[in-house]
RNA sequence: GACCCCAUCGUCUAGAGGCCUAGGACACCGGCCUUUCACGCCGGCAACACGGGUUCAAAUCCCGUUGGGGUCGCCA
């Protein structure tokens, strides 16, 4: 049998990073084993159910490279069949009409808790003659659940998992207004879909076993399941806005590269060995679900900068600057033509070894684009007094005259310029990076150089002399 | 509160009874490299929650305690 697994939101929010892991460990799974992976939206609270979230969270999936190998299945549009299976249940006795109005279910619900019961629902109706039934009441259809007996999930992750059946109450499956809930959508769902794995947070584990009731008692066999521990945030609490409960758009604006959130995530958990850096393609070839593990991890923003940066570095000098040239043209104001572009690529080694993140990235090739005069910041500015811009006024005639330009070609001649003047290269080239680039920090000043052609060198080498 | 789950450095984790005087990564602290900042390299700090068993031997198995998390809706 094929394996098909499927990722389940609900479209009432965002795409968490909780999420986007739950989707990655069922898309690996599925590629590990040559099945398919599936997108399910469970939409069926139409009331907190959005559009907009549905957008979200699917261009998030995409965003992530965890496109589903068949259209989105939206569980709103099973809701005849899955009332159907209700109905078939309830001839065959295993579910009934409950008349118990929500106050009546209030009280008991707070006598149940008050005694320290697990049974919310006492099972007024389970026998009781429909005779009885009030006229005023619309009723509930709940599931007879077994009373005796345990139930035992045999769960990938988290092992054998076992409930005595008593602490379990009668669940409803449809409401007063004939609309399926939750539990019994996921079952028929599932089965419908072929589900063969359900990959899903911890969360869930307990509504496992009401939905392996269900299974049971209509007769289909259960998927398998493998509760995975929830994302904390860094304080070990409960993710929350302040944390890490962001979209997963909210990754990309901070400036974090797909390829590297996949990375970091897929490790929350999950791990092969000593293994850090793992490609997409690694991971499926490792992925087993017996490797995730069963305690809930915290989120790192140290740890998925430090991936980041790996990722950028890694990427082509290309790819980022078509990544960042946009943003950059919004903060020079001024569009790219084709030389700012190749300006762009040609600094890309010495600017991606810097940065962290897209954003980092950004800030620190600016000084390439902006116009002159370009404005010293004062750190820069003490390093040119009058000795360090006499120095640069010889400097600058010297490399006008130097060819070709290349990198190798002005080491050398600022070499032998410091040589010539009896000093540290030091002396010279922290003012030559405070003339190019109006900074202390940026990436080795004969590339900076080389980069910037030799007019625009001499003509900001001019810039710092006359002011 | 009841039920269920979990528990190795600050964090993510390796570890499936002897290979563990517990390994890696991030962070942190030194050093090297060097025109700055990074990168890179070298070194350092730092953990088996606690208590009982089982065993010749336990981070690994069992029980309990403590701590953390999850679930208890006509939400999903």
């Amino acid at each position: 049998m094929s394996v098909i697994t499927r990722f389940s939101p609900s479209p009432t929010g965002l795409l968490h990073i909780g999420g986007a892991r739950t989707a990655l460990f069922n898309w690996l799974f599925a590629q590990h084993h040559g099945g398919k992976y599936l997108l399910r939206i469970e939409d069926t609270d139409r009331k907190r159910s959005t559009q907009e979230a549905i957008d979200a969270i699917i261009d998030g999936l995409n965003w992530l490279g965890l496109e589903a190998d068949q259209p989105p299945v939206f569980q709103s549009q099973n809701l005849q069949r899955h009332s159907e299976v209700a109905n078939n249940l309830l001839n065959a006795g295993k579910a009934y009409y409950c008349y118990c109005s929500p106050e009546e279910l209030t009280v008991m619900r707070e006598k149940a808790r008050a005694a320290g019961s697990t049974r919310l629902y006492d099972g007024t109706w389970r026998d009781r003659d429909t005779a009885d039934a009030p006229n005023d009441i619309k009723p509930v259809v709940r599931f007879k659940a077994p009373l005796d007996d345990e139930t035992v999930i045999q769960d990938l992750v988290q092992g054998s998992v076992t409930v005595a059946n008593s602490q379990l109450d009668d669940m409803i499956l449809l409401r007063a207004d004939g609309s399926p809930t939750y539990m019994l959508s996921v079952v028929v769902d599932d089965h419908d879909m072929g589900i063969t794995h359900a990959i899903r947070g911890d969360d869930h584990l307990t509504n496992a076993f009401r939905q392996s009731q269900l299974f049971q008692a209509i007769g289909w066999t259960p998927p398998e399941y493998a509760h995975i521990p929830l994302i904390h945030g860094p304080d070990g609490t409960k993710l929350s806005k302040r944390h890490g409960a962001l979209g997963i758009q909210a990754y990309q604006e901070m400036g974090y590269l797909p390829e590297a959130l996949l990375n970091y995530l897929m490790r929350l958990g999950w791990s092969h060995g000593d293994d850090e850096i793992i490609s997409l393609e690694q991971a499926i070839k490792w992925f087993e679900i017996q490797d995730v593990g069963r305690g809930a991890a915290r989120i790192d923003f140290d740890k998925l900068s430090s991936v980041n940066s790996h990722y950028i570095r890694e990427a082509s000098d290309q790819t980022l600057a078509n990544l960042i040239q946009e943003p950059i043209a919004e903060r020079i104001q001024k569009p790219f033509d084709t030389e700012m572009s190749q300006r762009l690529v040609m600094a890309m080694p010495g600017l991606k070894s810097r940065a962290k993140t897209i954003p980092e990235l950004i800030e620190t090739s600016l000084f390439y684009f902006y116009l002159r005069p370009l404005e010293i910041n004062e750190k820069a500015t003490k390093s040119l007094d009058n000795e360090a811009r006499n120095r640069l006024g010889r400097l600058s005639e010297l490399l006008s005259e130097l060819s070709p330009w290349s990198e190798e070609a002005i080491n050398e001649a600022v070499h032998k310029f410091a040589e010539n003047e009896d000093i540290k290269l030091g002396k010279i080239a922290q003012p030559f990076r405070a003339a190019l680039t109006g900074t202390t920090v940026s990436p080795g000043i004969f590339e900076v150089a080389m980069v910037l052609g030799q007019e625009e060198t001499i003509s900001r080498l001019k810039d710092v002399m006359t002011n």
